[in-house]
RNA sequence: GGGGCUGUAGUAGAGUUGGUUACAACGCCGGCCUGUCACGCCGGAGGUCGCGGGUUCAAGUCCCGUCAGCCCCGCCA
């Protein structure tokens, strides 16, 4: 039989009693870390959210709570009534914040059991993550988790706080939504009321804040749970949260530093850390001209370098072939690796390979010159015309990506980033934020034979190329920008179209027609058609930025109940399959059912 | 859809060239212990080697398949 719980109030937590709070009397609850059972004497350490303090049962004092005790096991759910009192010398530990005092029981109540669990509750077992996965509510209880959610809602006050000051305002907006094309798959929930009938649920908000402007809000933000139907990374879950900003009558430049103040501010209060501001630009073209890729880590230089044009009319046919068929050749000068060892090139060809590189051409620079299989192929002043350009010298290794460009960028950029962490260039306490600007507005879809918005179908073209539109929209940039901390993309945002004429040619070329525009997108477009004032906005992603601010490698441990990579939830041990009588209700027949 | 890594008591691991009864640690259970603190000492229990099939006199070990977890490519406006 467990005790009653009764008329005890908790008078502290364990974790927060030190040497101040000597001689007075307390009342704790929390679970059993561990008994220490000395035939006589007990001690117990209880542990809550704020941490473990030492409880001594001794037989002098009560011995009906000391015959308690004995039964006590790891996690079982204590309430004590006891004096803090100062450990006796010598017994003094300083590896505990409360190492100072202990609390000399004088009555004990087992308010709970517990099973012996599947793993302790400490932060030195390591567990498979599966299992820690099926008993969250466990797992959570460990110092690891729980300080990365309690710093993630550390996180979130002080967002709210901004922007409250900054005078936007928190609104909700639906989550059974309407389903429109382009962008991710979507979570679709079928309707009973209107049988055959679906809702969405939201990417993100994006057009309900949009509306927020129209109904003149102003600024507007929410902390919202967005839903895309992809499949995960160990930085993407299906569900995930967003920091959703919207503001009326700004430029790009106005919502940039109002976010960079709200990323400094976060920073200070989150982990007292100066962000310098303002955060330094970056457009698109030049990201992937000096890094390869739109997210660069810049806690590191070790910059791409272009050579297309040094090796055009070289022999070495698989640079001047790519040189003549509108490709791209660029090269890394990795200082000092030249003893890389011929596995670990190997292992660097393979890496690039992922991103569709063909290979990857290394040159080691020694006292005798080039090193490499593709020496052979350049000229002498080719030779002084690379290592020029490269900045090469003794010990260096150069690597070479030759196709077309898109791949050499990415192939190249991500081995960059891949050199960074091998090369140790990456420390977790350094943050390197910059804004990327100047996105296309339009990308080419290979597989769909058609534009599709690099961002999303409601973002402004700069005004200087809407001329461009028709003639050459391939070209035209947009008014977009992402933030990027660290090699990760932590937001992205753009100044709205607020034209209905602008919005519904962005349709069209989009192969979007003026009656699907209607069908799918009437109520944006009639609500631009009534006053819509020039706005802009951005959204920020909560997870993401809590793994950097906590260091977490995986986006699950900064999320309580994550999903795995398969989007199953082992706790709860969902996706199931539901009765036929829900079916029926909603009027849905499965295809086939799953053995 | 594709590539890769992992899977052995509750937990995390070792297990040689295929060869007797699958190891030791932590945890768990029992006992002892009045100053420990990831207490200590003595004793004990605990195994569908993920699952299925195959090769073999013999499989944790080799082969094929499959499931699960993780990482990556595609995908993610």
């Amino acid at each position: 039989m467990n005790d009653k719980l009764g008329n005890w109030k908790r008078t502290h937590r364990c974790g927060d009693l030190t040497a101040e709070h000597i001689g007075q009397e307390v009342c704790l609850m929390g679970w059993v870390q561990r008994r220490r059972d000395h035939g006589g004497l007990i001690f117990i350490d209880l542990r809550d959210r704020e941490g473990i303090i030492q409880l001594a049962l001794d037989p002098d004092r009560d011995l009906a709570s000391l015959k308690k005790a004995e039964q006590v096991r790891n996690e079982f759910v204590l309430a004590v009534h006891g004096k803090v009192s100062p450990r006796p010398e010598g017994t003094v530990n300083p590896k505990m914040k409360t190492g100072e005092v202990e609390v000399e029981i004088s009555e004990l109540r087992i308010l709970n059991r517990s099973e012996t669990p599947p793993f302790m509750i400490d932060e030195y077992t390591e567990v498979a993550e599966n299992i820690r996965l099926k008993y969250r509510f466990l797992d959570l209880r460990r110092p690891v988790l729980q300080n990365n959610l309690r710093l993630r809602h550390l996180v979130a006050k002080t967002v709210r706080n901004y922007l409250d000051e900054q005078g936007f305002i928190e609104i909700e907006t639906p989550v059974l939504t309407k389903s429109t094309p382009e962008g991710a798959r979507d979570y679709l929930v079928p309707s009973r009321v209107n049988t055959g009938n679906f809702y969405a649920l939201p990417q993100s908000p994006q057009l309900f804040k949009q509306l927020l402007m129209v109904s003149g809000f102003d600024r507007y933000f929410q902390i919202v749970k967005c839903f895309r139907d992809e499949d995960l990374r160990a930085d993407r879950q299906p569900e995930f949260t967003q920091i959703d900003c919207e503001l009326s009558y700004v430029s790009r430049d106005d919502v940039m530093t109002i976010m960079e103040g709200m990323m400094a501010t976060i920073f200070k209060v989150a982990i007292d850390v100066e962000v310098a501001l303002p955060i330094p630009r970056l457009s698109y073209t030049e990201a992937l001209d000096r890094f390869g890729v739109d997210n660069p880590d810049l806690r590191f230089d070790l910059e791409l370098i272009t050579i297309t044009a040094l090796v055009a009319d070289s022999q070495f046919k698989v640079f001047a072939d790519v040189a003549a068929n509108g490709g791209l050749v660029k090269a890394l000068n990795a200082k000092g690796c030249a003893t890389f060892s011929r596995k670990e090139l190997d292992g660097l060809t393979d890496f690039v390979k992922i991103y569709g590189a063909k290979g990857l051409a290394w040159v080691k620079v020694t006292e005798e010159g080039w090193q490499s299989p593709i020496a052979k192929f350049f000229t002498a002043d080719e030779l002084a015309a690379l290592n020029r350009e490269l900045g090469a010298e003794v010990g260096d290794l150069l690597l070479f990506v030759a196709d077309k460009p898109s791949i050499t960028n990415e192939a190249l950029g991500r081995l960059r980033g891949r050199l960074g962490q091998k090369l140790g260039l990456t420390r977790k306490d350094d943050y390197r934020f910059v804004w990327i600007t100047d996105f296309p507005l339009f990308e080419y879809d290979e597989e769909e034979k058609r534009h599709v918005a690099v961002h999303h179908p409601f973002t402004s073209p700069l005004e200087e190329d809407i001329p461009r539109l028709d003639s050459a929209p391939g070209s035209v940039r947009a008014q977009a920008y992402d933030l990027v901390l660290n090699g990760s993309e932590v937001g992205g945002g753009s100044i709205r179209i607020h034209d209905p004429a602008v919005q519904i040619r962005m349709f069209e070329l989009l192969g979007i027609d003026a009656a699907e525009a209607r069908e799918k997108f009437g109520f944006l477009l009639d609500a631009l058609s009534f006053g819509a004032p020039p706005h802009g906005g951005i959204a920020f992603g909560l997870d993401r930025l809590m793994m950097i601010l906590t260091g977490a490698e995986s986006i699950r441990d900064v999320i309580a109940f994550p999903k795995t990579q398969k989007a199953t939830c082992l706790l709860s041990e969902a996706p199931n399959e539901v009765s036929e009588k829900q079916l029926q209700e909603l009027g849905i027949r499965l295809r086939a059912r799953q053995k």
